[in-house]
DNA sequence: CGCAGACTTGACCGCGCTCAATGCGAGTGG
DNA sequence: CCACTCGCATTGAGCGCGGTCAAGTCTGCG
């Protein structure tokens, strides 16, 4: 997957982000309707993924970011010692590779978490059109610096803030984040195992697992396996507070 | 501090990057030597600040970024309880501020931890000259890139790592940057407190204490209040390998 | 129906936090 | 010069959160 998706796909199609339900979320958003059609030229519409298959793995040759249009990925790293760190969720209008433009190597690999599919966003290319599309280059700084600023969120999160506060504020930026794709902020499926959840939040499955059924007996919450009910948001929100805020 | 220093400076200098020792660290690298003067035109050679002092307050508008030509800093945020939390400490030759380039307001403060001066890097003037010289682009790309990936590092570092693990990965890190600037990578001055090393640590400070008196023990170091030396550094790579790698 | 993987629940224990006391060096003033 | 203070660092005692280990339960799928 180093290569341009293009390879394995001589017809990828180009992107169409004219009619993508995303474009409000997406790239689209940076640049003037009259200039979405310069970046439908150097976006490739790719093909889809199903659960268990990776978008690109570590250390290959990074070319190129990915939007994710549907579906749902976690990234991760393996450390030296050959355990696996989650580093992130990615829903769609999120664009996920933005930490691998540095080396040229990806810092991370992409797992599949369900029937997922994705745009991809030659590096190369969107650099070249950045310098002619100011909002576009604006636009990217701005993603990147957010990025950043979610990462030490969730070094913060990581640093002092007990389990029930940890598990509350994925909740919450889960909610949120569906609830900018117009779904249901209280009431969705996880797209990712207990083991991810655990694992992206420094703790044991078995405290993960603890704490859902705490909450449920709390009646914050109301879970059965991966479809999770939200019910006192701002009981939620209260655990949560402890540290900053959420994926806006 | 949101304004330009210059509303301070009224006469503030124009920067001397084609003098300054940090030229290969900093972003210089980044631009043919002929373009080193356009740079020289939009990056304002700030005052020096003493201890205790702040370079940028969090939530005040973000138009800068700074580079630091000499000192030390600490950034931190303070979560609506109103606890400090460190979120990374900057020494000469690093830039800080690129995580406050998205909405605008700092995510942060800077507070100066001995005596410091810094270049300031106005964004607008940055984003525009990026345009102009697609190396300085890519730079920037890959600055704030790398910047995503340390603080991922960061949390990882968090997330599963013990004491001794995270405290011998911050002082290796130390020593690194000490070292990519010519200095002593095995015998140098922390320049900042305890406190601070187990905020950004995520610990106690008893633990770093503890810790280091323990490290100390097995001659590991030798430290005398801020005095460190490293004198096993591969046992100490050993300690912290646990996890990925330092700052580059 | 049976198996494998995911999830839950329980018992136990250790790392690191908390609280509290003490040590230590720098700066200040008498 | 010492006495005093203040901030910072170290050291000790006790305990709780969450990890580990080990069963047990649920679920989807061939």
């Amino acid at each position: 997957m180093g290569q341009p998706i293009a390879r394995s796909h001589p017809s990828a199609l180009k992107a169409s982000c004219h009619s993508c339900s995303l474009s409000e979320l997406c790239l689209p958003i940076a640049v003037g309707a009259s200039d979405i059609d310069r970046l439908e030229d150097i976006i490739q519409q790719g093909r889809s993924f199903s659960r268990g298959e990776t978008v690109f793995k570590q250390s290959e040759r990074a070319r190129s970011c990915f939007a994710v249009r549907s579906g749902a990925i976690k990234t991760s790293v393996v450390n030296h010692s050959g355990e696996e760190q989650v580093t992130g969720f990615f829903l769609p209008g999120e664009i996920m590779g933005l930490d691998s433009i540095s080396d040229d190597r990806y810092a991370c690999s992409a797992f599949v978490l369900e029937r997922t599919s994705v745009c991809e966003l030659p590096i190369s290319h969107l650099e070249e059109l950045s310098r002619k599309l100011p909002s576009l280059q604006h636009h990217f700084f701005s993603l990147m610096s957010s990025e950043i600023r979610h990462s030490q969120q969730h070094a913060m999160l990581l640093s002092r803030n007990t389990a029930e506060e940890r598990i509350a504020s994925l909740l919450l930026s889960l909610s949120s984040r569906f609830e900018r794709r117009k779904l249901s902020p209280t009431r969705f499926t996880l797209p990712m195992a207990r083991n991810d959840i655990a694992n992206f939040l420094g703790l044991a499955v078995e405290t993960v697992s603890r704490v859902m059924t705490r909450f449920q007996g709390q009646g914050l919450i109301q879970a059965k396996g991966r479809e999770i009910e939200l019910l006192d948001l701002t009981a939620l929100q209260e655990i949560a507070l402890t540290f900053a805020r959420c994926r806006p």
